[in-house]
DNA sequence: AAGTGGTCTAGACCACTCA
DNA sequence: GAGTGGTCTAGACCACTTG
């Protein structure tokens, strides 16, 4: 019995009744790995059960067998399911791990309804300092936008951002920064991001984070420190974070392939 | 001049003279994608560069198309090349992050040359407490093994790491626990490692770390907690580990789709 | 209009697992 | 031996970008 899995007797999840849209823009492998996250998440697929094989879910579905590769790839890289050869495809875990769509802290409390908020300390264009500059893939001595914002989450103070960024992508109004993640304007900008580089680590709280954050000086700070890129390998931000640890952590998985 | 990459009158690359290996057990995709990242590693492909085109790749080395695409999108994946329809194949970031391989804590030291050691503080069978058994997905009251380490890199105390296993892993030896990471015992076993979900935090010192990791106690500590899963589903090993955040920090890399 | 990547097809053969 | 996923082929048409 070195397969507890199989204990439940789990017949290939037959469901899937789906008519696939083939005239829209949206892509078929993505139309079938959208239906099969959601059939795992609401538990119709429980952790365990084994998906119908790729060549009897092409056939059922009308689609070819690379296009169902595809589509169920897709959830394999998200931590949800995990493929076997001579076994078959099963749920890892009931929880998709939605598109590292690298998400912005704003967003991540929006979608948790954590009603987010934001002070915004500073807003000033200044010559980078050479950290700065060296990130940013900017010549030393440029001018960049900085900005120091305080995010509230649910009324609390969760996090000291600062970001610099290259003068381009500088037309950021103050109410726009109170009510909107960084990000989301800059996607409003037609920004696409792509790639990003991030380094977590830990310290204690200087004075005004401690003030600001309304934890005692020195006591520890999670830090994230982020390079972003868009979709052209154009640097979009350089970012240093700190959070109150007793109110955030970050979540990743990881996928070996 | 939106694309200041172009500026160096980049050409597409024509290097990858290379002879592919049909005959062996190594996939096509894989050998060219391990070609591309050495020639990124090594400056060949400056940032910036252009890759030629696939359809070209996929003449000139005598492969289909799908396999030149399987082999860039490993490195699209990875972070180091971003494609554009309409435009081409552009090196992001001149390095590669390697398959998330899940390394472990002593993996990466060896690889940077940091000489790891490990110091057993404990083994031990014992009863899961509740959570630990919730993560490993046991029943209540089931036996795990249990061990604590203190890890050094070049010396100097780094970490302190408690993972619960269950007991079908349990043949683990204190010499052995000595020389080589868990996960490396683990493989040697047969296990193979597929999916890992972590939280990274921040809390304080308490007194047995701060005294283990000579820091003073309350002073900042990075923490980790995983749970891995093997190719079947199975949860292999739950942990808990604080790092000293002088020493070390997590680096990710974030990739949309 | 020409060039690029994005999607999709309809097959093929192989390697591995299990009964 | 039957069933599964892993790799690969040789095309096709489309959407987007640039001159």
């Amino acid at each position: 019995m070195t397969q507890p899995l199989s204990e439940s007797s789990l017949e290939p999840f037959d469901g899937l009744r789906l008519q696939l849209d083939r005239s829209g823009p949206i892509p078929l492998y993505y139309q079938i790995s959208q239906r099969l996250a959601a059939a795992i998440e609401d538990g119709q697929l429980p952790v365990g059960a084994r998906i119908e094989n790729e060549i009897d879910l092409a056939a059922r579905l009308n689609v070819s067998r690379p296009t169902i590769r595809r589509a169920i790839q897709d959830l394999v890289d998200q931590g949800a399911l995990v493929r076997r050869r001579g076994i078959g495809t099963q749920v890892v875990h009931g929880k998709v791990t939605r598109d590292v769509v690298l998400t912005s802290l704003h967003e991540d409390l929006e979608a948790l309804g954590r009603a987010p908020s934001t002070e915004l300390l500073t807003l000033e264009t200044i010559t980078a300092p050479s950290e700065v500059a060296n990130e940013l893939s900017l010549p030393l001595e440029t001018e960049v936008v900085h900005l120091r914002r305080l995010r509230y989450s649910a009324g609390t103070a969760l996090s000291v951002m600062e970001n610099y960024l290259p003068l381009r992508f500088g037309e950021l109004s103050e109410p726009e920064l109170a009510d909107h993640g960084l990000y989301q304007l800059l996607r409003a900008q037609g920004v696409t991001f792509k790639v990003a580089r991030q380094k977590i680590g830990a310290r204690t709280a200087a004075k005004d984070e401690a003030r600001l954050l309304e934890v005692t000086p020195g006591s520890p700070l999670l830090t994230m420190q982020r390079t972003a890129y868009d979709n052209s390998g154009e640097v979009i931000e350089f970012g240093r974070h700190v959070y109150r640890p007793d109110l955030y952590a970050f979540d990743v998985t990881l996928v070996s392939r």
